[in-house]
Parts: C-alpha cells; sequence; structure tokens
DNA sequence: CAAGATTGAACCCTCAATCTTA
DNA sequence: TAAGATTGAGGGTTCAATCTTG
C-alpha cells in the first residue's frame, strides 16, 4: 500500500475544482430560467413534472418520494410550501396513513409554462456544450456515483 | 433555424440526468465525510482553509469573499455562525470598513482533522472514477460553464 | 409494532434594503 | 457617493423526535 499525501496534489485539486465548478454551475443556471419564466423552482418543477408525468395529475406521495429520491422530511416540506403557494392539493383518503397529491389548474399551468424553458435551458447551459464524443464519460461517472 | 421540441428527447433526459446525478451527489458526499471526521461542514471547511491557505490564519473578509467566489451576504452569513461556533475571530481595525477574520485554536483544529478526510473523500469518491484520459473532458465543461 | 408522514431546530443561500466609513 | 459589510425575510435541506393508523 502506497501512502497517499495529507493534502491534494496540483493535478487532483485542479480536477477536483473543475467538477465542484460543474455541479454548482449546471443546476443553478437551469433553475434560475425555470425561476424567471415560470415563478417556480427547480424543486417546484421536479414535482410537478413527476406527478403529471407517473401519475397523470395525481399520485401518492410514497411514489412521488421514490421517484424523486428525495427523503420523507424534504417532500414533506416541499408540498407544505407548493400547497401554500396553491400549486397542488393533498388529500388522504378515508382510514389510510397514505397521501394522495393532486395538481391544481395553477400548477397545471405553472407546469406548461416552465416546461420550455426547461428543454430551451437545459440544452443552452449543458448539452450544447457536451460533444457527441464525450456523453459517455459523464454517464459512466454518474452511474459509479450513484451505487 | 430548426424549432426544437419543448420536450427533451430521451438521448437528452438521459444525459441531462446523468450530470444532474454527478452534481447532486459529487458535492454531497465529499461533505459528508468532512462532517463526520471534524464536525463542520463542507462550507466551513472551504472557509478555514483559504484563511489558512491565503493568510496565513488571517485575512480581510473582501479578500477571502473573492477567492471564495460568494456573495458578499453568504460570506457574513457563513462567518456569523462560524463565529458563533468559536471557529473563528472577526475584528475590524480601527476606522476602517474592512474586517478581519481569524482562525481560533478550535478552527486550526477542526481543519487539521477535517484535512486527510478531504483529500481521502475526493479521491474515494470522484477522482478514483476519472481516467487520466477522461480529465480533459471534465476541464472543459467546467471551464464553459465558469465564463 | 411498522409504515407513512409531520414537525422543529439548525444550517444554508439569495435578494433587497440598510448601515458605516472614508 | 462608493465600497465593505450586515440584516431580515423567505425558500431550501437534513436530522432526530413525534404523530397516526392499521
Amino acid at each position: 500500500m502506497t501512502v497517499q499525501p495529507e493534502r491534494l496534489s496540483a493535478r487532483e485539486q485542479t480536477l477536483w475544482h473543475a467538477i465542484k465548478t460543474l455541479s454548482e454551475q449546471a443546476l443553478i443556471r437551469v433553475a434560475a430560467d425555470i425561476e424567471a419564466s415560470a415563478g417556480i423552482s427547480g424543486s417546484d418543477f421536479s414535482v410537478l413534472s413527476r406527478i403529471e408525468e407517473l401519475g397523470n395529475g395525481e399520485l401518492s406521495q410514497h411514489a412521488l418520494g421514490r421517484a424523486l429520491g428525495w427523503q420523507r422530511s424534504r417532500l414533506s416540506h416541499q408540498l407544505t410550501r407548493m400547497e401554500k403557494r396553491q400549486l397542488l392539493t393533498r388529500e388522504s383518503h378515508s382510514g389510510t396513513p397514505a397521501v394522495w397529491v393532486r395538481l391544481s389548474i395553477h400548477g397545471l399551468h405553472a407546469l406548461a409554462e416552465a416546461r420550455p424553458a426547461h428543454a430551451t435551458a437545459v440544452r443552452a447551459h449543458i448539452l450544447r456544450h457536451v460533444p457527441p464524443d464525450h456523453e459517455v464519460v459523464f454517464l459512466e461517472l454518474a452511474d459509479r456515483l450513484s451505487r
């Protein structure tokens, strides 16, 4: 076993810094464009689009949490804020612990406004900068990180 | 001009999702290891290590902010929390608007504990998964995103 | 008890307004 | 006025403790 030094080398620093920059910028830029176009946050968009995709307008909170890969409490706090802003409603069907989440008219409207902005932003800020022969590099690293 | 569809294609979705996963996981994992080893957050570590590197224990708040690339108020809030936890002290030398930040004994100790954990975490979670001939791909994307 | 969900505290971050000192 | 810094509000996230219902 070779002992590794306690500090990163210049080469390691440079690569780590690049990945940190990439990570910080990528999500922020897309979220900012969604916010500007439809007045909702990136998290709001994730929730709204998942409910529409998987549940066709209504979905159990549990299924939603699993699809997003979020913690229970994170989703609960998020839905509380969204309910307050009238983007959706929550209701628990008689005598079960499960909660159903339903998009409101306002939520559907915001989603419709945000969707094209989302696609445009992802293309303009991210995809445009990744040449086809580099795509596999990102797919591989994400795959290793998600295990 | 070709009109782009309002939704991402399956191929676009896959790549965007990979970059999102990478972005969400990379920083979180390193921060979690720092937290576990020294009881400080990733932001705390960034602040402490910058002060030691650039200022040798003491640095002006302004210089620190520029080095980190953070907003004024973000740094102010962060330093307020760190001061409360006794990681550092702030003092303004007579009659100037500038503020000097100085590491406390406790801060130096936390930094010393966190540094090897940081290097190990970056290597184990990130660098290990990037073969040398792929490094340039990340450097290029980060460069484009930081402009 | 177990599973689904909520709550409160603490931390993190941004924006806009404000304070301070030259 | 301009530059450095702070503040308060509001959204976002995690953790641990708690509530609820079968």
